[in-house]
DNA sequence: CATGAATGAGGGTTCATTCAT
DNA sequence: CATGAATGAACCCTCATTCAT
C-alpha cells in the first residue's frame, strides 16, 4: 500500500534532511509516488510529519513493552530500555532529533501541540519505568527527561565523533547516570 | 555603525524565531536598515549567521576567562562556568539551540563546518577549563559535551515547564554532576 | 438513484459556494457518493453543471407553462412570472448568478455555448410570454433580458441588504417596469 | 516604474479572462516583469486586485467630479454619468463585472469586504449625484443601485449581441429609466 | 453500477540574492 | 556606505480526471 511506502520515505528523508530540507517531490520521489498521492493520504506536509512520529512511537512502545514483559530482572530491564532507545536514536537520528528538539519552523500550530504531546507522552512512559524500577521518585518526569536529554546529546556527539567503543560507552554511562541516583535530584 | 545594528538584530531574531524562520527582510526590518544593506556586510545570511556564532562566543570566552583568573576557589570557577552558561542558554534559547543541534538545513556546507569547529572549540575552552580543575580526565572533550548536552536540554525543559524554582535546580543538579566525577566515565 | 443525488447535492454545493470554489470531492461528500461516481454519470464537471442548468431550466418552464395556463388574467400572469423567477433567485441565488453572469473561468468552450443557449432559451421562454401579454413588441428578446437583469440585481442587493418589506417590493417594482412600458423602449 | 505596469497588466487580464482564470504568472508575463515582482509590490493577488479596484474608482470617481463641475445642466449632468460609466463598463467588462457581481471563491474574506466597502462607496457617490439632480429621494442608494444593476445587465448583453445601434440605445433607456422616475419606488 | 486510490499539471507564495544607483 | 526594486528557483498545496477492481 502506497502510505506505508511514504511513511517509510518520509521517515528516510526526514532522518536524512531534516525536517524542512525535505520536500514533498524528495519523499514522493523517494517513495516512487506521485507528489499528490501524499496529499491523498496526508492533508499536509506537517500532518505527515505527525502521523509517522505518532504511529513510530506506538510501534517502539510496542517493542519495549513487549521485551520488558519477558520476565526479567530490573537491571536487565534498564539496559534493555537504554539500549533501545540509543538504537533508535543512531538509526533515525535527525528524526529522533526533530522529535526532540522542536521545529519552531512554519509549521501548523496544531501539529505543534500534537507533537509535543507526543513527546510528552514518551517521556511519561520511559518515567512511569523509572519509578517501577525504583530509579525514580514521585512521577519521574524529568528523571526521564534528562535521560532522554543525554541520550540526546551523546548519540549526537557520537555521530560526529564514531568509533565503536564510544557505543558501549554511551550505554554505559547512561545507565551509571540512572543507576547511582544522580537523576533523582530532580525531582 | 550599522553592522553591529544587524548583528544585535540577527541574534534577537534568531533567537526568537529561529533560523531559517527569520528572513533576511525581518532581520533588516529588526536592524532598522534597507534589506540590500545586509549583503553589504555579509556575503550570505549563512555568513552573517557565522559572523555572530564567531564573535558571540568571543565574547563569551573573554567573559568566562576575566572571571574565572579573577582568584577564585575551585568550586567557584565550576559554579560561575555553568551559571555563566546556564544564563546565556536562557537568554538567547534559540540562539544556542541551533548552535548546539546543528542546522542540518539547506546551509552552505562549508559555513557549517566553520560554525561545527566553533562549536569544538568551544567545548575544548570548557574541556580545558575542566580538566584544569581536576573534573575531568585527559582532554575532557567528552565530559564538556556531556555537561553542555546536559545543559541544553535541563534549560529547554525548563523553558517548556518554567517555574523560578527549578531554575537553581539546574545550577545545582549540573555542579553535582560535574563534581561527582560522573562525567570522567565518559573518557 | 444516484444520478439524482448528484444533481441535487450540486445544485446545493453551486448555489451555496459557487461553481469553481466547489469541488468533485465536495459534491461528491454532499451526495454521499464516492468521487469516481460522478464520473460515472457525467464525463466531466462541466458537463455535470450543463446537465443541472439543462434539466433545471426543464422544470422551471414546465412549471411556468402549467401555471400559466390555468386561466388567468394578463396582470395574474404577469405577476406570476416575476414572483416565479424572484423565488428561484433567492432559494439558489449563486446558481442563478452563475447562469444569468457567465462563468469566464476554465470551462469547455463547448459547455460554455451550451449553457449560454439555454440561458438564450429562457430570455426566449420569457419574452414569448412577455410578447403574448402585450408587454413587449416584436421578439421582446431585450425587454425579457432587461427584465432578468433587473430581477438579477435587486435580488443580489435585497441579498446583501435583506430585510422582508423589500423583497414585496422586488416584485411590484419590476410589474410596474414591465407594465409602464418601460422596457419596450428596449425593441 | 513597474508597480504601474503591473496594474495595468493586472486590468488587462482580470477584464480578459476574469479574476480566477488570471493566473499571477499570466500577470507577470503580460507585465513584462518576474513572478516574484508581482509579491514585491503586493502581498498577495488578492490584495493587488483590491489595490486595481482602489485606485481604478478615484480616478473614476475624480473623473466624474472634474467633468461634473464644468458648468452643465441637470440633464447634461445625468447623460455624462451614464455616459461614462457605459464606456467603463464595456472598456474593462470582465473587470466591472467582478466588482458588481463579488468574487465568491476563495479570496481573502478581509479584501472581500474592502471590495465591498469600495463598491458601496461607488453606489453612494452615484446616488448623491441622483439625489442632488432631483433624481432619487431620501439617500438615493437603491435607485444608484438600480441604476448600476440595470446598466451591467445591459452592457453584458450589448456585448453577447453587440451593434453599434444598440449602444446609443442602453444609453438612452437609463436615462429615461432614471428621469422618468421609475427608479425613486425604490426608496 | 460504483468505488477510491493514484495522478500531475498548475496555482499562489516565499525568500535569499543581485545590481544599478 | 547604503539602498530597495527586481529576480527566479523552489516550495506546499489543490483538484479535475483516470482506471483497475
Amino acid at each position: 500500500m502506497s502510505r506505508d511506502k511514504i511513511l517509510d520515505a518520509a521517515a528516510r528523508m526526514f532522518s536524512r534532511s531534516g525536517y524542512h530540507r525535505s520536500s514533498m517531490e524528495d519523499i514522493a520521489l523517494e517513495a516512487g509516488v506521485a507528489k499528490g498521492t501524499l496529499y491523498y493520504h496526508f492533508p499536509s506536509k506537517a500532518r505527515m510529519f505527525q502521523a509517522l512520529i505518532t504511529e513510530g512511537l506506538q510501534m517502539i512502545t510496542d517493542t519495549i513493552k513487549t521485551e520488558i514483559n519477558k520476565d526479567r530482572s530490573l537491571q536487565e530491564q534498564i539496559e534493555l530500555v537504554i539500549r533501545l532507545n540509543v538504537e533508535l536514536f543512531l538509526e533515525y537520528s535527525e528524526l529522533a532529533h526533530i522529535f526532540f528538539n522542536e521545529i519552531t519552523n512554519g509549521i501548523e500550530e496544531e501539529v505543534l501541540l500534537a507533537v509535543r504531546n507526543e513527546r510528552d507522552a514518551y517521556i511519561q512512559f520511559i518515567a512511569d519505568i523509572l519509578v517501577e524500577a525504583g530509579m525514580a521518585k514521585d512521577d519521574g518526569q524529568m528523571a526521564a527527561s534528562g535521560v532522554l536529554t543525554m541520550l540526546n546529546g551523546m548519540c549526537s556527539y557520537y555521530l560526529r565523533h564514531p568509533s565503536e567503543a564510544k557505543r558501549e560507552q554511551i550505554n554505559r554511562l547512561l545507565y551509571t547516570a540512572v543507576t547511582t541516583g544522580l537523576l533523582t535530584e530532580l525531582e
